[in-house]
RNA sequence: GGGCGAUUAGCUCAGUGGGAGAGCGCUUCCUUCACACGGAAGAGGCCACUGGUUCGAUCCCAGUAUCGCCCA
């Protein structure tokens, strides 16, 4: 052989570096073929610029990578495009906290000046992810990274939301929506994370206006917000109300008085008293039922989230209270709310209560509902088709479960807050001409921005440097407008928010492959064929990128959407840093190898299952790779000359021929699993086929051969070690990259790397079903000689001679065929014979099937211990032989089962009745020899 | 509160309308010339519970319990 491997273990990580780089030195990755094989095409979910591979990439990237490498081996013209996103919030915090170090800030630097910081750490920084998931072998065409920021995805960026923009899809009002008063920003609906806590319900005396001593009780979990109250409901067909709808109230703690309107849809007649208050500008059903009943909205809380003293005042907030919460938050100011309430008496009782608050999906923070004018996309009009592509199967889900929960939240969805007051990110296209909206404009600070705000609090520059309203009209453009088309003035402002990061990424599978400006590659590579990804990120990408890709391509953005699990510590916890149990694939990588990491997550990717990942999986995986790496090393010590022509299949050895058939069935198997999505089925037929017939049953039967070089059978078996394993290395290649590599470059071989080598494909004159069924029963009757020797205490070096026979005698010349291979793996002298030379005394006999295998019991053998074993073994049959009896006694059964049915219980009948009578027998003589 | 999923060996999980499986772990034996990161032989399970459909249910259906996820 060229180069045998020398160590007996294999060392991954110096193999790893070797090939890892050779593949992109050769350009391995790049789309190669003819222009006109069928193509496939996947784009990387992108990870974080900020990021570090973690497990849940490394799951997700290996999956990937097995489909790449398994259809390129196919001989399509393949392309994984990779890829990070600028991820606002995280990548504008990552730099703040370096700024915060040095001593400043980005309020103090301005704007421009940060956003080349920006810039600056992401070319020194930002492609420590890209290095990783090459560490990791993935084969994205790594000529071309893309960069949600890049110039040509921010003109796609700006295409789109001018377009948007034109057809009325875009628009900015001023909405509640949820805000983060840590990150200072707008959030939109998915990016909240619901949390069950244990509250308090209060129940609050709300006194008519009418002098009466009629009041209602309101039953609420926020107290504090009933300032801001600007109605009371109740449902308008509660019998308990009849006489209340239309009547003031006084609210509590303010001057001001409420109506009490009917809504249906709002009160749960069962909740609390069946009153509810109505506060528009701090509850999101509240917004809307102040929609319903024309309502005003009230805001109370500033955008850090704290009293604002204007919002109180204009509340008519009693003054002492204003005095007494301005500035404090909302949960700080609920004991002092409560307090006032009781002085006054209108406290009647508080109860636990279960309930929801949301937290911003990054910080965790409390997120507010805050009233202010954002950019929101219209979604309707964008989910429609995409609904219809996927209840179409125009695009196909994987599992199918996941199915109606996409469509389920479709059909619920929402319009899409968009804008993000950070600076991050991509700038929204729309200036303000300041002559025409002078009266819409405040850039300087002190005036509320569009909703109260308190101009005694501390400002954060970024908050109080600029405010437009709602009412202020953008001019919308790809480019910075030079004259007003209104007035014709020259001088605009740029609004200052950003994109959610979301909203570049949606468009990332065909802004990546040239839209707008290069149709030609779009045309090639677009659609994508499948897009792999994890649950979480459904509705924040998957959803988006399919609206976003039918709207401006005319086409679903990819085929099949492959949804993956997420990945958990060994107890089914979620990983994170703060609970110190996350597993690091890099880590692992370097202890076990990638190649095993990667086998680990592969067979553990079920469908619709988590994966609780316990370190002894990786371990044990590395252990197959040891073994693999083993059976190369025998094969190589084995085939040190140059292999002569190859002979004929039907001129090989048994074990030759049995092993091919296996093959056979194992590469269909592995193909069918992958055309499913089936990683896990894909890695167990591998790891099945491999470990226990390659190596457990084929290696070792080629060592009868290889004991004695010369006899054709040695030459027929060199040659299928070698062929079969090289086709081998190809099958496991999509999944254990590194390793097959290695191995395959020191077989004998075409080309200059298995990369680019074909896929295995079923062979049909592979198949030998004749072939198959010897070995089964060298198989059986192997197994069978080792259990009684091991019943019986015997060495496994011992030589003892075996008796074997078949049932029907037609069969034994079968049986005398493999006495070679018998005598070899028994290291026992083999007699084939029948019944009547059959020993009559003194032999253990045991049985699978059709045959009957004895060895023969020495005097001082402790029989007790055997017979025991023999009795267990008569019990399970018997009872095996009582329900099939039972079942074939029944006329029900015999009637209605199919006949196949009928003729395999009578089969396996008979079969158990000869099994039985030869362990009776057994019984019985060596009862004799007891006794 | 609504929806989805899970419940199978000590652990992690496959699986099927008719004989209960794998990996890891465990027990015993074995350093025989690919591999002790190995080999051989074993032990271990009323397939969550209760009903129903069926000749026959671990599998299909309904309900219960427990757990998980998503949504409100």
């Amino acid at each position: 052989m060229l180069q045998p491997p020398l160590d007996k273990t294999y060392d991954a990580n110096q193999v790893e570096s070797r090939w890892g780089n050779y593949w992109i030195e050769q350009n391995l990755f790049q789309p190669g073929g003819s222009a006109s094989a069928l193509h496939y095409s996947i784009v990387i979910p992108p990870p974080n610029v900020t990021g570090s591979l973690h497990i849940g990439h490394a799951l997700n990237n290996t999956l990937q990578d097995i489909l790449i490498r398994w259809r390129r081996m196919q001989g399509f013209r393949t392309r994984w495009i990779p890829g990070t996103d600028h991820a606002g919030i995280a990548t504008q915090n990552v730099v703040e906290r370096q700024l915060a170090q040095e001593g400043t800030t980005r309020e103090a630097m301005g704007r421009e000046a940060f956003i080349k910081r920006v810039w600056q750490w992401r070319d020194q920084s930002g492609d420590m992810i890209i290095g990783q998931l090459k560490q990791l072998g993935a084969s994205c065409d790594w000529s071309r990274i893309y960069f949600t920021m890049d110039n040509d995805l921010s003109i796609a960026v700006r295409e789109v939301f001018v377009r948007l923009h034109q057809e009325g899809l875009i628009y900015r009002g001023e909405r509640l929506i949820n805000w983060c008063p840590r990150c200072l920003t707008a959030i939109s609906d998915i990016e909240v994370e619901h949390e069950q806590i244990k509250g308090k319900l209060y129940y609050i005396r709300y006194p008519l206006a009418d002098g009466s001593d009629r009041h209602l009780v309101v039953a609420t979990t926020r107290p504090e917000t009933l300032l801001g109250d600007t109605a009371v409901a109740v449902h308008p067909e509660d019998p308990r109300f009849q006489g209340f709808l239309k009547q003031s109230i006084s609210l509590p703690l303010t001057s001001r008085k409420v109506e009490i309107v009917g809504d249906a849809i709002l009160v749960d007649r069962e909740f609390g008293t069946g009153a509810v208050k109505i506060t528009p500008a701090h509850d999101f059903n509240d917004f809307e039922a102040g929609e319903r009943h024309h309502l005003p909205r009230l805001a109370l809380l500033d955008h850090q989230g704290r009293m604002s003293l204007s919002g109180l005042q204009a509340a008519g907030v009693d003054p002492t209270l204003s005095q007494a919460l301005k500035g404090k938050t909302a949960l700080e100011s609920r004991p002092i709310v409560l307090k006032f309430l009781e002085d006054e008496g209108l406290l009647l009782k508080i109860e636990d209560h279960q309930m929801a608050v949301g937290k911003c999906y990054r910080c965790k923070t409390t997120v507010e509902p805050y009233l202010s004018p954002q950019w929101f996309v219209k979604i309707q009009p964008l989910a429609d088709p995409a609904i219809e592509a996927v209840e179409t199967g125009k695009i196909r889900i994987h599992p199918e479960g996941w199915k109606n929960n996409y469509l389920g939240w479709m059909k619920q969805i929402k319009d899409w807050c968009i804008s993000r007051q950070i600076w991050w990110g991509h700038q929204i296209p729309a200036w303000y001409c300041r002559t025409c909206n002078k009266d819409h404009l405040s850039e300087n600070g002190h005036e509320a921005r569009g909703t109260a705000e308190d101009a005694l609090l501390p400002k954060t520059p970024q908050m109080s440097l600029l405010i437009i309203r709602s009412e202020a009209s953008p001019i919308v453009s790809k480019t910075a407008p030079s004259t007003c088309p209104t007035c014709g003035g020259t001088d605009f402002l740029q609004d200052p928010d950003v994109l959610d990061t979301w909203f570049s990424s949606a468009l990332w599978p065909f802004s990546t492959l040239g839209w707008p400006n290069d149709p030609d590659n779009l045309k090639k590579f677009y659609p994508t064929s499948t897009l792999v990804t994890g649950l979480d990120i459904l509705f924040f990408w998957v959803a988006r990128m399919i609206m976003m890709g039918i709207k401006f391509t005319g086409q679903v953005p990819f085929r099949d959407v492959y949804i993956h699990a997420l990945v958990r510590d060994a107890e089914g916890q979620k990983m994170s840093k703060s609970k110190g149990n996350v597993i690091d694939p890099l880590t692992k990588m370097r202890q076990y190898g990638t190649d095993a990491l990667r086998f680990t997550l592969t067979s553990m990717a079920s469908p619709g299952r988590d994966i609780r990942l316990a370190e002894e999986r990786i371990e044990g995986y590395r252990n197959f790779v040891t073994k693999i790496w083993n059976a190369a090393r025998f094969i190589q010590l084995h085939t040190t000359t140059k292999p002569n022509e190859p002979p004929p299949l039907a001129h090989r050895s048994l074990p030759d021929r049995w092993i091919f058939s296996r093959l056979n069935q194992t590469i269909g198997a592995v193909n069918k699993s992958l055309e499913e999505f089936r990683f896990d089925q894909a890695a167990s037929h591998l790891y099945q086929f491999l470990w226990h017939e390659y190596c457990d049953w084929y290696i070792e039967l080629t060592k009868v051969s290889m004991q004695n070089p010369d006899q054709p059978e040695a030459h027929s078996s060199r040659e299928t070690m070698l062929e079969t394993f090289e086709i081998i290395q190809r099958l496991l290649h999509p999944i254990m990259p590194f390793i097959t590599e290695e191995i395959w470059q020191t077989f004998p071989h075409e080309g200059t790397s298995i990369v680019t080598q074909p896929f295995p494909t079923e062979q049909p004159e592979w198949v030998d079903q004749e072939a198959e069924q010897a070995i089964q029963l060298l198989q059986s009757f192997v197994t069978t000689a080792r259990t009684s020797r091991a019943m019986l205490g015997v060495s496994p070096s011992a030589s003892l001679p075996v008796w074997g026979m078949l049932s029907s005698s037609s069969q034994s010349g079968g049986l005398s065929n493999l006495i070679p291979y018998l005598k070899f793996l028994l290291r026992s002298p083999i007699h084939i014979e029948t019944q009547d030379q059959w020993p009559k005394n003194h032999m253990l006999n045991l049985v699978s099937g059709t045959l009957t295998v004895g060895t023969p019991v020495e005097p001082q053998i402790d029989l007790a211990e055997v017979l025991k074993k023999i009795q267990k073994q008569k019990t399970e049959k018997e009872k095996e032989c009582a329900r099939l009896q039972g079942r074939l006694g029944s006329a029900d059964f015999r009637d209605k089962a199919e006949p196949a049915v009928i003729k395999d219980s009578e089969d396996r009948l008979t079969t158990i009745q000869k099994e039985l009578e030869v362990l009776t027998s057994t019984q019985q003589q060596l009862g004799t020899m007891l006794s």
